[in-house]
DNA sequence: TAGTTGACCGGAA
DNA sequence: ATTCCGGCCAACT
């Protein structure tokens, strides 16, 4: 079975408990590539899934980033009221 | 096959 | 604290 990156992406950001965040760049280092956080965002973007959670995942930088469903006000307020940020 | 595209990263100015 | 720049990666066309 020939599982694409972004696959395993999404099957790892599926994964992150609510209350926690992942970067970018963690998120790829847990795919395979550890180099290859931008691509991890370009997916994300291009997916649209509700059942995961691409809200979790942010910036190493500790920016919020971007979120395709809302911006990143709805985000910043899903990850306050998740109680992984401040 | 090669060129384009970005929800990024880290260092420099 | 900001803004800019080059590098990196996999998918898409």
């Amino acid at each position: 079975m020939t599982m694409t990156f972004k696959e395993k992406v999404l099957k790892i950001v599926s994964r992150i408990p609510e209350g926690k965040v992942l970067t970018y760049k963690q998120v790829a280092e847990k795919a395979g590539s550890p180099n290859a956080a931008r691509a991890v965002g370009s997916f994300m973007k291009a997916n649209y899934d509700r059942n995961i959670p691409c809200h979790r995942v942010i910036r190493s930088d500790g920016a919020i980033g971007h979120y395709n469903r809302g911006g990143r006000n709805a985000k910043i307020a899903l990850l306050k009221k998740e109680g992984a940020i401040e």
